[in-house]
DNA sequence: TGTAGAATCGTTTTT
DNA sequence: CGATTCTACA
């Protein structure tokens, strides 16, 4: 068969060096490498050695003679599967194939190869949530839905609700009224956006990340000569991460795996965080209803985290709502305490992290070694700023990417247009850079080549006057020079950039160099590849987070690492700084509403804590900055409770000032006290904006349903409320 | 009518 | 910094 999916090429020898698996795995470890047959759900704490487990698997599976390219490893994240070739390297090294990747790389292959029975063509493109985006506001622009209506939601939210409806098979209304009731006079509109952005992919050949699953499983589950003869291909399939995939990838992995039932899921439920795409820790536990004669493997002993910082870690987990009981335990002993850091500023934080970086340097630990984590990827701006100035080098995981940058977006689509003819998104984006052309005349000439090739090639023949003809030609002779047969990939790159190299030079002339970097870097990616579409494919699904990278990874050798919580999963460092573990940034306000937010964000506090192995650093600035923390600054409400046994407060950085800061939240001046509010009375508050008021508790205490944050209790003397 | 450029706004997390 | 909205001009 010659369907098999070699998304990611782990490398291995298997004798290249001895293995004595009993000796280098705990039984638990070495149950779960060693069983041959059936389904097993490995239930397992943070830094059990997850990804240990599953390497040592692959090449035990190996020695006993199964085919490597017929073992099937899948993970959620790339950076996942970029650790887990990374280790099986360094575990023995060779050139044996396991096939294996993101369950959306390997839709992406299996679709693509197999499109003819879904009756789709072979060539889709494929779109990331930003192209979703930018479609989407085109559309409700063309639609004329809501003009200056400043509540409409934002097109990120419309993109959100329709990946949910997909994601969870509903129908988009009862989406709506559980998690958008706000919006539900919208969702008339919302409904239509839905339908034309699904009219818009058809006709413009597209799916996007949903799609991709989506379609996979109707072909798994309409042809099922199709699901015997691709499954046939893969006798054992592992899966880790198991707690962020979704109800769908819970389906393609069933189907896949009914046959044989040599499927093993690892996880930890105390670590999901992706529930806003639709993953649930329930998955977890609804496996055995999947494959009812599964064998249950715990791993609960941690070899990461020295016993103090388990001991904080296991205090946060407990406080969750829901949750399946587990008790991390260590043998490495000694260590200290986490240190829980009040500081005045934001400022003060950031030097601190500077000043103890070089420290630490100092006495020898490698950059590479040390980490700062944090809830979103703008609160290390000022972190950065710093850092430079103090010639401190860097890596940034997360947060703003390469791809989403206008210029690496631009020249993305012209080869996308070249490469896809079917792809009016992405020639539409092409014509905009062309000068005297806007978004009518694109959309006009898009729908003029409807896909056909010969006229992509011949665009200047488009019935136009002279003027917009002589704009157009340079750019059909690029796709008619990109879309002919024989061109090496380096040359029909190399090719866009020559067109494009003067319009960036024009359309950013400011920061120019800056961006060259980018497209260097770009141009470079480039040349890992020898198919134009591979390439193109590649760049979508798996992009690169920042330049430099290597299996998604940047290598971080001699630099500190920032990252957000999100993009640390599965890391580890032997220091760790947490920074703004303040209310309203962590958790972040949107979420103080909201239980089931709650206790994702107290997951997500989990996941970064157990990310250090001797040291552990919470801080948390008392400053109020940009209405994006809650009343007045406080301590996130995940470290307001620990046991003061559990933390030491450090006592150099807290100083007299701060101290005073903590006794009394300062928050913004007290106003002059109002003179009661009635109920019913609308207010207007500075973070939570209008409301109504619902009681007055007493002298200082008052009850408020704000519009968009619902109700909230207040302390007159901090809130700033003031009559509306 | 449609395009280009200036001013303003807002910013979670990711496949 | 990118998206959106506003304004000037062809």
């Amino acid at each position: 068969m010659k369907e098999k999916v070699q998304t990611s090429r782990l490398n291995l020898r298997p004798g290249s060096r001895t293995i004595d698996y009993r000796a280098e795995l705990n039984p638990a470890q070495y149950q779960a490498v060693t069983t041959l047959d059936g389904p097993i759900l490995v239930i397992a704490g943070a830094g059990s050695g997850k990804t240990r487990t599953l390497v040592y698997r692959v090449a035990y599976l190996v020695d006993q003679g199964v085919p490597p390219e017929s073992i099937l490893l899948l993970t959620f994240t790339r950076k996942a599967a970029g650790e887990m070739l990374a280790r099986a390297e360094a575990l023995v090294g060779g050139c044996t194939r396991v096939s294996g990747g993101t369950f959306h790389s390997l839709a992406h292959e299996l679709l693509r190869r197999w499109a003819g029975r879904l009756g789709r063509p072979a060539d889709f493109g494929v779109i990331d949530r930003g192209d979703m985006e930018a479609i989407l506001s085109e559309l409700r622009r063309q639609a004329g839905l809501g003009e200056k209506d400043r509540k409409f939601p934002k097109r990120r939210t419309v993109a959100e609700i329709i990946s949910k409806t997909a994601n969870k098979g509903g129908n988009l209304q009862e989406i709506m009224v559980r998690d958008y009731v706000h919006l539900l006079d919208y969702h008339q509109a919302v409904q239509t956006l839905a339908r034309q952005y699904a009219d818009y992919k058809q006709a413009n050949s597209l799916l996007d990340f949903d799609d991709l699953l989506l379609e996979l499983v109707r072909l798994l589950k309409e042809d099922e000569a199709s699901r015997t003869q691709i499954a046939s291909n893969y006798q054992y399939i592992m899966v880790d991460e198991y707690q962020d995939t979704n109800p769908v990838q819970a389906e393609i992995i069933e189907l896949l795996g009914r046959d044989h039932g040599n499927v093993m899921v690892v996880g930890d439920d105390a670590q999901s965080i992706y529930s806003f795409r639709g993953a649930s820790f329930r998955n977890i536990m609804e496996f055995p209803r999947l494959f009812p004669s599964v064998k249950i493997i715990r791993l609960e002993e941690n070899y990461r985290s020295r016993q103090p910082i388990l001991d904080l870690t296991n205090f946060l987990i407990s406080k969750a709502k829901e949750k399946y009981e587990k008790r991390l335990f260590t043998r490495r002993g000694g260590g200290r305490r986490p240190r829980l850091l009040i500081m005045a500023t934001e400022k003060e934080q950031s030097l601190f992290i500077c000043r103890r970086v070089r420290e630490l340097t100092a006495q020898g630990v490698p950059p590479e070694r040390i980490a700062v984590l944090f809830r979103a990827s703008s609160h290390s701006f000022d972190l950065e700023i710093e850092l430079v100035r103090h010639d401190i080098d860097y890596v940034k995981y997360g947060g703003r990417r390469f791809l989403e940058s206008a210029h690496i977006k631009d020249l993305l689509s012209i080869l996308r247009a070249a490469a896809t003819p079917g792809d009016g998104f992405s020639l539409t984006r092409s014509l905009l850079l062309l000068e005297g052309i806007g978004p009518k005349k694109a959309a006009e000439i898009s729908a003029w080549v409807g896909g056909r090739r010969e006229r992509l090639q011949s665009l200047q023949e488009y019935g136009a006057p002279a003027k917009v003809r002589e704009t157009l030609a340079p750019l059909a002779d690029l796709f008619a020079q990109i879309g002919a047969k024989g061109v090496g990939l380096q040359d029909r790159v190399a090719a866009a950039w020559d067109f494009y190299r003067p319009l960036m030079e024009t359309k950013y002339h400011d920061d120019y160099p800056k961006r060259l970097a980018d497209v260097t870097e770009f141009l470079r990616l480039a040349r890992n590849y020898s198919s134009l579409v591979r390439f193109l494919t590649d760049m979508t699904l798996e992009p690169p987070n920042t330049s430099g990278s290597k299996n998604g990874l940047v290598e971080p050798r001699g630099r500190l690492v920032l990252s957000t919580v999100h993009s640390a999963k599965g890391l580890e460092w032997q220091t760790v700084f947490i920074i703004w573990a303040a209310e309203g940034r962590f958790p972040p306000l949107y979420a103080l509403n909201h239980p089931e937010d709650l206790d994702e964000e107290r997951r997500l506090m989990y996941v970064a804590a157990t990310r250090a192995e001797d040291d552990l650093y919470l801080i948390c600035p008392l400053e109020a900055k940009g209405g994006m923390l809650a009343a007045w600054p406080k301590l996130s409400r995940f470290l307001e409770d620990i046991p003061p046994e559990l933390v030491a407060v450090h006592e150099d950085v807290t100083q007299t000032e701060n101290s005073r800061r903590l006794a009394r939240p300062p928050g913004p001046p007290p106003p002059p006290p109002p003179d009661g509010f009635a109920p019913g009375q609308r207010v207007s508050h500075p973070v939570f904006g209008l409301g109504r008021v619902l009681t007055q508790l007493g002298p200082t205490k008052i009850k408020v349903d704000f519009d968009h944050f619902g109700a909230k209790t207040l302390h007159l003397d901090y809130a700033g409320l003031k009559k509306a």
